[in-house]
RNA sequence: GGCCCCAUCAUCUAAUGGUUAGGAUUCCAGAUUUUCAUUCUGGCCAUACGAGUUCGAAUCUCGUUGGGGUCACCA
């Protein structure tokens, strides 16, 4: 278990709960238990990273699946500005994705008397003590080190002080680390990391000079508080575990299970920032991903089920576990994301393919040929917005024609094919169906003795100003014979 | 630089110490499609390197190299 081994303390001070839980976990590799909290703490940037979703999925699937809660805690121990706001994107895009807290969100910045007590304890207790050294005393004790090639790190002036504080010094609280020995991590990732205090540890503020708490300390104070089970997070927070333990054993709290998720890369191997491009979980719904796709891909990276690709949010549910998380990290792509999307779309029903379309300023609810138009469309698009491109495209009549389409496909023989259509389409009765237009071709093909490509070319850059897109008896379809008409007829007044 | 983590195709990943190292994405080719896309079939492509343990190593150990993270009165 996680705990500090000193060579003066050979006892363990593990709670016993703590100790419970691993023999539960060692003799059931799929661990199910009757109480699981996680959490998301993330600090108030403005927007959810998509780098945060996937640990806050991560941390809701094994809470669900466990029957247990997911809390979302916001930590702006800093300062608080715009707080309400970034909490309300967080929640935003949370609901975008289809995942929910549990209870209500807890704010940092207004639990400082929390923190203030749980600091007082520790000093009462001879676990903490204040510590009079100025920034500037600080820094120039870290230059010498520096200078001496040895680790800056605070030496310790203050910890048994009990002359007379200076005049009109602000004092910071230390707490009172371990001086030798070790500190494990009981990574459910990583496995066990061991730390040596001599090389990472120092007596390290818990609250500032004015008085607010810093990150290591809240952090501890309020998972142990909100009952946390299990933190899965980043694994960049690491290297913080070894002081959050000093501070859960100080308190005399259970240490939590800890899984600490490999990052997200970008293609160069770096952690993924704002100019990677999207990092917003928001700009995916601007691009037209769908929330399917972009969870199965983020559950995707640093796990797997075999060979499985595809995940409902059922089956995530259903098999997730963070003991099965990868230890290195992976590289962001896209190419995968935009699969997935592809093959959600496809998947879809048009009727909540209409209602997503209308994000993207679609509006088809009302249009007769909805079906048709959707099922030819949904399997020709990657994303949403490229679907209400391909809809408008055939929508609304080409404003111009493409060069190299007419180039290719409109020859001088062309003309009189599309007026013997024309015709034949002015006299072919009620047509309603792709199938009754493509009769249509098969006539006009037949009575000319020509083949398919002589008619289909310029019918194409006709109906769609270029030579990709549906077929066209779908096209037509959904156009109608009036509207197929004045396209032609365009296409012959060219020029 | 100290400490910590990591290392299987280009990418995401699979493989009780025994498989011709599997799947998926991308890419390429073929088939289907009047076009394009979809779909289907096939193909290319990997255990970073070096020792050791073992009858046998992607897998265990050590080292090397490479990459990443972290070192605040930020979170």
């Amino acid at each position: 278990m996680s705990a500090i081994d000193t060579p003066k303390s050979k006892f363990s001070i593990l709670p016993a709960f703590n100790i419970a839980l691993t023999k539960i976990a060692q003799l059931h590799p799929k661990r199910i238990y009757n109480m699981v909290v996680t959490r998301f703490a993330p600090s108030p940037t403005g927007y959810l990273h998509i780098g945060g979703l996937r640990t806050a999925l991560l941390s809701y699937l094994w809470a669900r699946r466990n029957g247990g809660k997911f809390l979302l805690r916001i930590e702006d121990t800093d300062f608080s500005r715009n707080d309400e706001a970034a909490a309300l994107a967080i929640v935003e895009a949370f609901k975008w994705v289809g995942l929910e807290h549990d209870g209500t969100i807890e704010y940092q910045s207004s639990r400082l008397a929390i923190y203030q007590e749980y600091a007082q304890k520790l000093l009462d207790e001879g676990k903490a003590y204040k510590c009079y050294m100025s920034k500037e005393e600080l820094d120039a004790l870290r230059e010498q080190q520096t200078a001496r090639k040895e680790r800056a790190k605070y030496d310790n002036r203050y910890r048994d002080f009990t002359g007379t504080p200076p005049e009109g010094r602000e004092a910071v609280i230390r707490i009172k680390a371990p001086l030798e020995g070790s500190i494990t991590v009981h990574d459910g990732v990583k496995g066990d990391v061991v730390f040596n205090v001599a090389d990472i540890l120092d007596d390290f503020i818990i609250a500032r000079a004015d008085g607010t708490p810093t990150y290591n300390f809240v952090v501890a104070v309020d998972d142990a508080l909100m009952g946390v089970t299990d933190v899965i997070r980043g694994d960049d927070h690491l290297s913080n575990t070894p002081k959050q333990i000093v501070v859960y054993d100080a308190l005399g709290f259970a240490i939590p299970h800890f899984f600490h998720v490999p990052m997200i890369h970008n293609h160069e191997g770096k952690k993924l920032s704002k100019r990677d491009g999207a990092t917003d979980v928001m700009m995916y719904k601007t691009m037209g991903y769908t929330p399917e796709a972009l969870l199965n891909f983020l559950v995707r990276l640093g796990w797997s089920h075999g060979d499985q690709e595809i995940f409902s949010m059922a089956e995530m549910l259903e098999l997730f576990d963070p003991s099965d998380i990868n230890r290195s990290a992976s590289v962001y792509n896209v190419e995968k994301l935009d699969w997935l999307n592809s093959h959600y779309i496809k998947n879809m029903s048009n009727d909540k393919l209409c209602e997503l379309l209308e994000f993207h300023g679609v509006m088809l609810v009302s249009h007769d040929k909805r079906e048709i138009l959707l099922d030819a469309l949904k399997e020709r698009a990657k994303t949403l917005v490229e679907m209400a491109t391909l809809i408008n495209e055939i929508l609304v009549r080409p404003a111009g024609f493409d060069e190299a389409a007419l180039k290719k496909g409109y020859k001088e023989e062309s003309k009189a094919i599309l007026q013997t259509f024309s015709e034949a389409l002015k006299n072919g009765g009620e047509l309603h169906l792709p199938t009754d237009y493509h009769h249509v071709m098969e006539t006009v093909v037949a009575q000319l003795e020509i083949g398919f490509g002589k008619i289909g070319q310029p019918l194409r850059v006709a109906l769609m100003g270029k030579l990709s897109g549906p077929g066209l008896d779908t096209v037509m379809a959904i156009i109608g014979v009036d509207e197929t008409l004045a396209r032609i007829d365009a296409l012959l007044a060219h020029q």
